[in-house]
DNA sequence: GCCGTTTTCGGCCCGACTGTTTTCAGTCG
């Protein structure tokens, strides 16, 4: 049983268990649960290893949760999990994916009305039985039924960077307006998560009301679900949602740090404060008037806001230092922060080279040198050239004859450059293919006179995760490979990875000095967050690459960076935030 | 049900908005 399997039994056990209003269990499930998801070792893992013990030592597991994990290793199932679900026989995961559906209605609505599923629901609707039901009226069944034709149109994430130029272009909007004193994006979108539910805008102003009015009234609003004095939320016609808040500037920080979560780390935040006697919210962090020896209940106490103004006095007044919001997911970063040890990032402009570009030689839209001349407007003093290989025959993928042709024109580009004191090279490289049995679809000699050899997979993802391993760890075993380019072969809202044993390709690339690339095309973004911070962790370098296939894909390296930044990568880690000689050396020396 | 540089017992994050109420429960983030 996955990690994700378990974690939704828990996430469900939670929702039987706030139906029947118990306290305070739920919330200890639904922690157990996100703890799980979160893990990056195999669950059946680590008890296979160590056993109950080792499963209690899982944030938020104790002995009566582990041993229902320890069940659901052995026998597939919970005699708890199935108790509960007698009891409100419903399906969990479709109802509560319906707005403004949450555990009480859906225990009401089945006891009532016998509503198991979303079928049902939407009938019930229809037929306006739901009106007639206390607690419920004429509008919230009007809502389920808006919910209903929501879900069934749209659904799912928003991949970061192609979402990102609209939700730009909502932010210049209301940037341009009079009343409106800061404009921020903040949550997931602020966190830089490959993917987003939705977006959250902060805005400091005086006026909220004008700038509320003129958001829910911007020409793609397909449905308002919220207009107060300081929130809004709404839906765009592409399906996206986006809330908007509005807070006044001396609770700007704290806003913007709540606003921007995670979660999780909030939560963990709000801990801390209450532990030094203080309160956390989104209007400040504040401590009792008088100090806490004054006593008294929390709730009568008065308050005085002592930090929150600025995100960095906020974090300051808690104990620790700044943490970028890139890690803020609450998976050790306070931990680090307090004692000040936290990594300094790979910044958003600290990138000098780009090892993945194609051209028009094979699957690209642009010549060598148009690609180049797009590279230097975006800031970057190399590449490497990296068309596919013969095995990709739909891409025209190159030879051994024409890739010592097009070597020939990269040597001309460069000297005439060299002329014109143009300090940008063009590297020779290649995305070569890894054949079904890990051997590479160009000779070894040709291999041995490019600057820049990647190495990728793009046939035959069905292998058993054992071939798939010994295919690849085949392949960067070659000593002329430098780089393995997107190491899973996901692309986001499309196919998943495929099969392999991470730790042991990162084990091996340790051993061999391969880099392994954090691949930043927006639906790629491969590694993911997770693996860069294994490699981190065992030292093995990366490089963010744009897999440009236009002039207009070099800025998706910003993606690459999010993510790198996401993995806790610094500069040391990433290759291309080298000068090309320290880099180049550095993959000779090996 | 979990957890402990204030506790092995007694706490458990916090506030806005909606809809159905007439003071608040439910939901969301």
């Amino acid at each position: 049983m996955r990690n994700n399997e378990i974690a939704k039994i828990f996430y469900e056990i939670g929702e039987y268990l706030e139906m029947q209003d118990v306290a305070f269990k739920p919330r200890a499930y639904q922690k157990a649960a996100g703890a799980i998801e979160e893990l990056s070792e195999d669950v059946g893992e680590i008890y296979r290893k160590g056993g109950l013990k080792s499963l209690e030592e899982i944030p938020g597991v104790g002995i009566s949760i582990a041993e229902k994990i320890e069940e659901l290793i052995k026998t597939g199932g919970s005699k708890y999990y199935e108790e509960l679900k007698k009891k409100t026989p419903v399906n969990l995961s479709e109802l509560s994916a319906v707005e403004g559906l949450g555990p009480k209605h859906i225990r009401k609505l089945y006891q009532e009305l016998g509503v198991k599923n979303l079928k049902e629901l939407e009938k019930a609707a229809q037929t306006g039985k739901i009106s007639r039901l206390e607690g419920f009226g004429e509008k919230s069944e009007a809502n389920i039924l808006k919910s209903i034709e929501f879900l069934k149109r749209s659904g799912g994430r928003f991949i970061l960077g192609f979402a990102m130029p609209f939700i730009r272009e909502i932010e210049q909007r209301l940037k341009s307006l009079k009343e409106v004193k800061k404009i921020i994006l903040a949550g997931s979108t602020r966190r830089r998560k490959e993917t987003i539910g939705d977006v959250d805008i902060l805005i400091v102003s005086r006026q909220p009301k004008s700038v509320m009015d003129f958001f829910v009234n911007m020409p793609e609003v397909i449905n308002v679900s919220a207009s107060g004095a300081t929130k809004s939320a709404i839906k765009i016609s592409n399906g996206m949602d986006m809330d908007l808040r509005v807070v006044s500037e001396k609770s700007y920080g704290a806003a913007l740090n709540y606003f921007t979560g995670s979660k999780n780390h909030n939560v963990a935040l709000r801990e801390i404060a209450i532990k030094k006697g203080y309160k956390l919210n989104e209007y400040g962090l504040f401590s009792a008037k008088g100090g806490s020896a004054s006593g008294g209940k929390m709730e009568n106490r008065e308050w005085k806001q002592i930090a929150g103004w600025t995100e960095e006095d906020l974090y300051k007044a808690l104990g620790m230092d700044y943490i970028e919001p890139e890690m803020r997911e609450n998976l050790g970063e306070i931990e680090l922060a307090k004692k000040r040890q936290l990594p300094k990032l790979i910044g958003y402009g600290d990138l000098r080279g780009d090892l993945q570009v194609q051209s028009n030689w094979t699957d690209g839209s642009h010549s060598i040198e148009e690609m180049a001349m797009a590279a230097i407007e975006n800031g970057l003093e190399y590449i490497a050239i990296t068309d596919h290989t013969k095995r990709l025959a739909m891409t025209h993928g190159l030879d051994e004859k024409r890739i010592q042709r097009q070597w020939k024109e990269i040597d001309k580009i460069n000297r005439k450059w060299k002329k014109e004191n143009e300090k940008f090279r063009i590297l020779k490289g290649t995305e070569c293919d890894i054949l079904k049995n890990g051997s590479l679809d160009l000779p070894d000699k040709i291999l041995a006179k490019l600057d820049i050899v990647g190495v990728s997979v793009h046939s035959n993802f069905n292998l058993s995760r054992k071939e798939q391993t010994a295919r690849i760890k085949k392949a960067i075993d070659n000593p002329h490979v430098d780089i393995l380019f997107h190491p899973t072969g996901r692309v986001l809202n499309r196919r998943p990875a495929y099969e392999i044993d991470i730790d042991e390709i990162i084990a091996v690339a340790k051993k061999t000095g391969t880099i392994l690339e954090i691949n930043a095309y927006p639906s790629r973004l491969d590694l993911n967050d997770e693996y860069i911070k294994k490699c981190v962790k065992s030292g093995v370098k990366m490089s963010i690459d744009s897999d440009a296939h236009s002039v207009a894909h070099f800025p998706y390296l910003e993606y690459g960076i999010a993510q790198a930044r996401r993995g806790w990568a610094t500069r040391k880690d990433i290759i291309n935030s080298w000068p090309v000689e320290k880099m180049l050396a550095m993959l000779k020396s090996r």
